[in-house]
DNA sequence: AGAATCATGTAAGGGGTTACATGATTCG
DNA sequence: CGAATCATGTAACCCCTTACATGATTCT
């Protein structure tokens, strides 16, 4: 039974996620980070904070930074990731998604690298959070029911819930049918 | 045409919206903004981010306070709107949520406030909503049309808000059937 | 020659949370 | 008598955004 990690943001991970592949310096991750058909798709992490993100990682014993010095350009940081790092990410690569406000950020997040490191076990993860994502529809469509006499106001954000959790529902079904297309992105230049 | 408001938080538009009402001191403003049945289901306003919203509120000049003094229980500030935050109010009432983003939020406040003070109207603004909505998913569906020829995370994402938009469209067409049926709420004790 | 890119940050502020402080009254 | 409720806030912190600072190189 993995414990569950993240008290801390998600796209945190997302640098973690980058550096599995091998270290590199801020400049080069953030570019990573907003490629506008990959992670930018989730996320518009400004460069200003994701310097201090990486900060963070570092004090938290996450990542290494190894300063390069050069006499041409200014020196540049590279950060590697440690070990305790690499875990952390491995740990939170595999967890489900336990709120939909999350959703999104969270699970499209795994599935960027999911399918970039580990594509085998894409499948089984899609299916387990098709599972816990059955189970909000099930348990809000329960308190729906125990209180649809009257077309009240809680009755209307109760039903628009149901509707956007069927919408998460009916796409990670899709997309379990869409995992054998799925081109593994290996378009680096 | 109506110019748009909100650079605000959002919340800021409840509280005057319970001003509108009539006058009201800080803790029961922010009971009514947490009744779990009502606005309550859309935010989650923490008491002491909220006095810091009504200060902000007055420095602006949408509400003003005054202090009543009590020589038993602790003097207390009585809000009430000025005709700025009045103007303000209405003016953000009809306005049609933007982005996707925060629709939850925004168009559920409205749909609050709108059936409690001016239920003839909810129609109208439902379905300006929706024209907006479909258009967004007009737009996204393009989006993901052009570039279809393969199963990318970009298209993965983007067939992901269109299942979110769609839902959002679907909800809102029941909600024009579900107006007639919407009970005014007057349970105030 | 000027603009964009490489490369790194700091400082200020906005929005929100949690914890803490205060002190009376009413309910169980 | 202790707990909840009434009633108001302050202080510290977190996450994130915008603007600014610096300075070399490469593209147009």
């Amino acid at each position: 039974m993995t414990k569950k990690p993240e008290p801390f943001p998600i796209s945190e991970y997302a640098l973690l996620g980058f550096l599995v592949a091998g270290p590199c310096h801020g400049y080069d991750l953030h570019k990573r980070l907003t490629d506008a058909a990959g992670i930018g798709m989730v996320w518009g992490v400004k460069i200003s904070n994701m310097y201090a993100q990486l900060d963070k990682l570092a004090q938290r014993g996450l990542i290494t930074g190894t300063l390069q010095a050069n006499d041409q350009r200014p020196a540049r940081m590279e950060y590697s990731l440690t070990a305790a790092g690499e875990a952390e990410f491995n740990c939170w690569l595999t967890q489900l998604v336990e709120h939909p406000r999350d959703f999104r950020h969270e699970f499209m997040t795994r599935v960027y690298f999911l399918s970039l490191y580990h594509p085998a076990q894409l499948e089984d993860l899609v299916s387990r959070q098709l599972e816990m994502c059955q189970q909000w529809l099930k348990n809000t469509v329960e308190r729906e029911d125990s209180n649809s006499q009257s077309t009240s106001f809680e009755n209307l954000t109760i039903h628009f819930r149901v509707f956007q959790i069927q919408s998460i529902v009916e796409w990670l079904k899709w997309l379990l049918v869409q995992i054998p297309h799925i081109e593994t992105q290996r378009g680096e230049k």
